[in-house]
DNA sequence: CATGAATGAGGATTCATTCAT
DNA sequence: TATGAATGAATCCTCATTCAT
């Protein structure tokens, strides 16, 4: 069908490179960014090893693209949760429950998100900051502030505050069991850090 | 007086090999384990590129011995601060305050046991947990136990807790600005876990 | 009408064909053979990259087809220019100065050629001297031979003459300035290889 | 014998990194800088592939200290030629046949030298005219301007001359028979230089 | 113990070429 | 004829490790 094609090589296009983030995304999770090899991430896609440069310039920009790709998503997935809902503390369950549930289902996409958060390369986390950079604003417009606004919430400096709960979400989030269940419990999680462990006083 | 060259001999062997572990903290810091050079590692020691094998049968052992080095002294640390104060509250404060300190002093090695533990390596991994036991034994014995026990703290999983607020420590412990000052204040960190977001209710 | 379709698709062919070759001389020119890029070369030309194989089965065939090209219309001109004047000193000074101005008017497909005969290909290079001979018989016919035929030249072996003048064109054709002007002057080439660098002994 | 340990390392590293541009030279002499294989240079200098970059840090490197190690040494040699001679004609003279027995004896280096001066590579030609530039001041200084203070030559300019002789020295050079021996005769090419292809007049 | 020359496996990248559309 | 996705050989370079001195 040539009145198709164009549409078609778009398309198949388009799957190749998705087929390149899925393999990158499993090898720099497993094996870390420096000990992946770039001709077998290409090979385990289903291509020849030379097929990943037709679709990222480098190893680094493949990488940063796979990193690109994940915020995307993650960012949305989060954001759509926890808007459903509608008091800060019901808002922040969800985003501890909607992001566990996140790094559940993509296990690998969000092991590279931690790598690179923790590892050595500045470059890399500059780009993870930026492309993560919505998602603070998620904390601290749509939890935060409406919280300490209406009486919910302590009165908190909310860049540090969320700074540290992005911290703690994604700390959390790396111990899995074997079948990459989250260790944490979202409940308790959000708990803790709603009351804090200290026992009421006189309630 | 051969006795005494022994004892010098040990001597100098035992710095240069601290010197070696110096110099691969920076370097694995700087440029994560993967990507430092154990040639550059062993001069920017004050040797020649073999000299390191003298000390270290591989760059893997190198690293190790690095952790386990950092370890037992990061332990002791703060097991000694923790110590010098008697109730709950304070010593989940000192636990912070000269965990921080630690990381400040030390921010080679410390960066050299984050990128560790949010690595993708799960030989390194299994190391860094099982020379980082003893200061789970911290948390749970000397801190969370007693201030359950006393009525401090709510009835909590001891070790989900301990495991919550190691992971807490560590992450909140990366972020720092140019001079390696920690971004967070630990006294805002320890207020934040003791009390929680949640305004008191009524108190 | 067929026919006119067909020489028209002829004549875009042909047009394609030599744009091709455009491109190919200034690919080459500036960054060699070996380093030039062949899908360059045809996106250059305005074409997509598997384009010129629709024209030169290989990237060796385009360079000969280039050299050849090139060739044709470089002996081509200065024939036509030595023919037009009758002396040999005039047909010399001729040579020269036609040879300078192609080369000013065409400096990469000319850069292609020096390249070529100063280069380690020894198949590409008998292609050159294979494509190039009739201009030693312009040298050695119409400029040297009937010089020292009329006594305006010292007997002298044509062929050696013939190549050292023809090494000498090309070798002085290659310094140039930033706007591709020739350092040299044609008359004071000519001039130094009619009369020597000796001065008259008491003419 | 260790007490001669020093100097015998010393020995060996200069013998191998002489070998290297040796087998270089030999490399980048046939096959062409781009088409050369720098693994296989240093197998063929006797040692592993890796042990090149014990002596240079690239490929370019290494391509720029064989020109600079055969300038040094052809420009010693031609120089310590002419100055055994005292008339400009004589120094011209043995400035030809000085070098044409260069480009004998050391085939491989001179047909990199030319491969550089008539190749695409700006950088490379840069560094070539900084380290040939002595060359330059041999002729110019030795030869030309001496030759006209005493009348013996015409007056010239001085550098375009040099530059004209230099050019064709080289590009004279080039064209060799099977066993490497110069096609030009520089009894034959000097003469031509000194008194040009024009028969005397009135002698 | 210290040295540093030598090794060679490993990996990122380029690019001429093929071919289905 | 034009296209451009896919291929995989080829090559530069790095670096952990060995070992003779």
């Amino acid at each position: 069908m040539p009145r198709h094609k164009t549409s078609d090589s778009a398309k198949v296009a388009s799957q190749t490179r998705q087929k390149m983030l899925d393999s990158a995304a499993e090898a720099f999770a497993r094996q870390g960014y420096n000990a992946a090899n770039i001709n077998r991430i290409s090979q385990a896609a289903g291509f020849a090893k030379g097929t990943v440069y037709n679709y990222f310039p480098s190893k680094e920009a493949l990488l940063l693209a796979l990193i690109e790709s994940v915020a995307t998503d993650h960012i949305a997935f989060i954001a759509t949760a926890v808007k459903e809902v509608n008091t800060p503390q019901e808002r922040l369950l969800r985003f501890f429950s909607a992001g566990f549930d996140y790094v559940e289902v993509h296990p690998y996409p969000m092991q590279v998100i931690v790598h690179t958060l923790y590892g050595a390369n500045e470059a890399h986390k500059a780009h993870l900051a930026q492309v993560y950079q919505p998602l603070f604003g998620v904390m601290m417009h749509d939890i935060l502030e409406p919280g300490m606004a209406d009486g919910t919430f302590r009165q908190m400096d909310v860049g540090h505050t969320a700074t540290f709960l992005l911290t703690t979400y994604l700390g959390v989030s790396i111990p899995q069991d074997e079948e990459g269940r989250i260790f944490f419990d979202p409940q308790m999680i959000t708990s803790l850090l709603l009351h804090g462990i200290e026992k009421e006083k006189a309630a």
